[in-house]
DNA sequence: TGCGAACTTCGACATATGTAGTAGAATGGC
DNA sequence: GCCATTCTACTACATATGTCGAAGTTCGCA
C-alpha cells in the first residue's frame, strides 16, 4: 500500500488518535499544514477507497479509523526507497547511512548496543 | 532535487555509463523496462529542465551527462522518506531497521565492524 | 420550529507523472 | 544525389495528486 505525501499527513494524525472525525484530523495536523476541511475529506475518501482507513457514520458525522498500520506503511515506503535508490538491497543503504554521517555518534552507540543485544539472543 | 520513479530509472543508467545517448540509455535500462525511444527523450528533457542532466549536441545527436550525483539523489530520497515516514529522525528508522529484520545477521556483523572502525578513528 | 453551524457528497481544476505518436531535419551508405 | 534510418522538437493524452468550492442535508438550540 503506497501512500502519497498528503495521505501520510492524514494517516499520521489518525495513527496518533483514532477513531477521529475529519474535523479532529484537521485540528491534529501539524502547524503549517492548513488544508480546507473539504481537502481533508477528499483525502479521507481516497484513503477509504484504498482501504487504508475505514469510515463509519455516527449520526451525521463520519468516524475514521486506520486500517493500514503505521508499520505496514513504513515497510512499504522503506521498500520503495530501497528499490528505487539503493538497488533494492539493505547493504548499500547501511553503507550510505554510515558514510553520510546520517547517524550521530550517540546513535551509532545505540546501534552498537542494539546489535549486540540482538547477537546475544 | 526530487526525482520521480521513471527519472530514477534513467539516472541510474546514466550514473553507470556517461556520457550517453538516448539510444544507449534505452539499451541500458533493465529488463522489463521497455520504453519507447521518445519516452526516454521526454524524460531526458524533463531532467535537463531540472538541471539533473546536461545535454550536449554531438552532430545531430545529444549526449547526456548527469549533473545530479547519485549521492545527492540518495540524500534527497532518504531525507524525504525520513521526513515523511519516520518523523524526520534517524532514530526511528534505525529502530525500524533492527526490529523489522531488514538486516541479515551478516549485515549486522558488518555494521558492527563498520561502526567500530568509525569509533576508532 | 426555524436558523445557523457543521456535515456530506460531487464535481472541478491545476500541476505532476508516465507514456508515446508525428512531422520534419540530419545522416550515411550506395 | 537520393532514400532509408535515426534524431530532434512538439504535442498529446491518461492517470495521479493536491486543493478546493458549491449545494444540499442534519443537528442542536433559541
Amino acid at each position: 500500500m503506497k501512500l502519497t505525501q498528503a495521505e501520510w499527513q492524514i494517516m499520521k494524525v489518525l495513527w496518533k488518535q483514532h477513531p477521529a472525525t475529519a474535523r479532529q484530523i484537521m485540528t491534529g495536523l501539524p502547524q503549517g499544514v492548513s488544508w480546507a476541511y473539504t481537502t481533508i475529506k477528499t483525502m479521507l475518501s481516497r484513503l477509504a477507497e484504498k482501504n487504508a482507513v475505514s469510515e463509519q457514520k455516527q449520526g451525521n458525522t463520519s468516524l475514521y479509523e486506520p486500517l493500514l498500520s503505521q508499520r505496514k506503511a513504513r515497510l512499504s515506503a522503506f521498500a520503495s526507497l530501497l528499490d528505487q535508490a539503493f538497488d533494492g538491497a539493505t547493504g548499500p543503504l547501511v553503507h550510505f547511512l554510515l558514510e553520510e554521517q546520517q547517524l550521530s555518534p550517540k546513535q551509532k552507540q545505540e546501534l552498537i548496543e542494539k546489535l549486540n543485544e540482538d547477537a546475544d539472543s
